[in-house]
DNA sequence: TTCATTTTGTAGCGATCGTTACAAAATGGA
DNA sequence: TCCATTTTGTAACGATCGCTACAAAATGAA
């Protein structure tokens, strides 16, 4: 057969989602994927059609390795809110290990790339759907543990945690205090529709 | 005395204003500034000392002309909560009017740039803190008039508000959709403490 | 009218951008 | 062993990057 690659592809997707996640897409150049990654261009240019395919590439496998690890890490514990509080937390204190704090590469993404990137668009779509439904079967299983109100509306309120953590992201990035964040997010749990005892 | 310019510096900062607004920093060239401003790069060097310079004028061109005036526009009105209702619904308003959305340049530059520029970093403090502080008297106003239980901490909420905001900004270049939006305002405004009649 | 001063337009600097041509290197199959 | 196939490293392509040198143009002061 051929030659074997001198990296495995995971590996390599890893790492370039770690530069383009901290520099955002434009401010990423292929030399700096060269170095991060291991690799040559040439060996990069063989495995992706450019930069914009390899991006690509990059913002599914942080759909996957990040949104949706911890997704099935947190949101599905069996106590439901306490599972949410720790996903919220989890988002800063994965962003206070990081120098400097990166926020979301789904958010960066969003306010970054044009919006007649059509392509793009599509995998922001994907990765948030997928936290919205997270969201909503969180709550749906709080309401059914009656840690919430028999009449909360899982769906709108799903959108209202998506909301709050895109602010939680971008306010890490502005203000990376622990404190700070832990108040915020308690202001977000407050708020859900909680079972009065 | 000397050749007198052919621009104002306010419209130049508005120009370049709206390009890195659209396109990011990184995402924005000097060719492209001089398109936008009419100007040639040997004038734009001569009033500002680089790109970098440049966006800092952008920057608090940005605060007083456009976070300013819509805290003065919105969040001084009689009515304190009407008046914050019609301040989200005005973010989303402007940004629809748009093509493409832009969100907010203070958000876009808090996810875009890197942590370690501390000059661009003491800016967005200022712009959000100016933003906080005007919620924050908002509210203060909305409790006086009896809209909001007096014992209403006016600070969190202010924080909180500001989260929202930001959450609201990045969801509209995700969903430019002018009903998901205000849905979702709804449910910011609905979590407030409103006083029970 | 001459001069000092600042802005303007032209033209291009060296560096870096994304990308590619090409041949040597490394494998399994024949 | 020779071949077909794919990856790798070297070297560089044309384009664009942020930026600047330089002189002509445009003003008020003398």
């Amino acid at each position: 057969m051929a030659r074997p690659s001198r990296f495995r592809e995971p590996d390599v997707l890893t790492r370039a989602m770690l530069v383009f996640w901290q520099h955002g897409f434009a401010g990423t150049s292929v030399r700096h994927l060269e170095q991060a990654t291991g690799l040559t261009a040439s060996s990069l240019y063989n495995r992706f059609d450019s930069k914009e395919a390899l991006f690509a590439s990059v913002l599914d496998h942080y759909i996957v390795k990040v949104v949706q690890w911890r997704i099935d890490r947190y949101l599905r514990a069996d106590d439901a809110l306490a599972g949410l509080r720790r996903f919220f937390d989890s988002t800063y204190d994965y962003i206070s290990e990081q120098r400097p704090p990166m926020a979301c590469l789904l958010a960066n993404t969003a306010l970054e790339k044009s919006a007649s990137d059509h392509a793009v668009r599509a995998q922001l779509d994907r990765g948030l759907a997928l936290l919205e439904d997270a969201f909503a079967d969180c709550l749906q299983r709080a309401v059914q543990a009656g840690q919430l109100r028999a009449d909360c509306d899982c769906r709108r309120w799903a959108r209202h945690l998506l909301l709050c953590l895109q602010g939680v992201l971008v306010d890490s990035t502005i203000h990376p205090d622990h404190a700070r964040l832990s108040e915020l997010v308690d202001g977000v749990m407050a708020a859900l529709p909680l079972q009065q005892h």
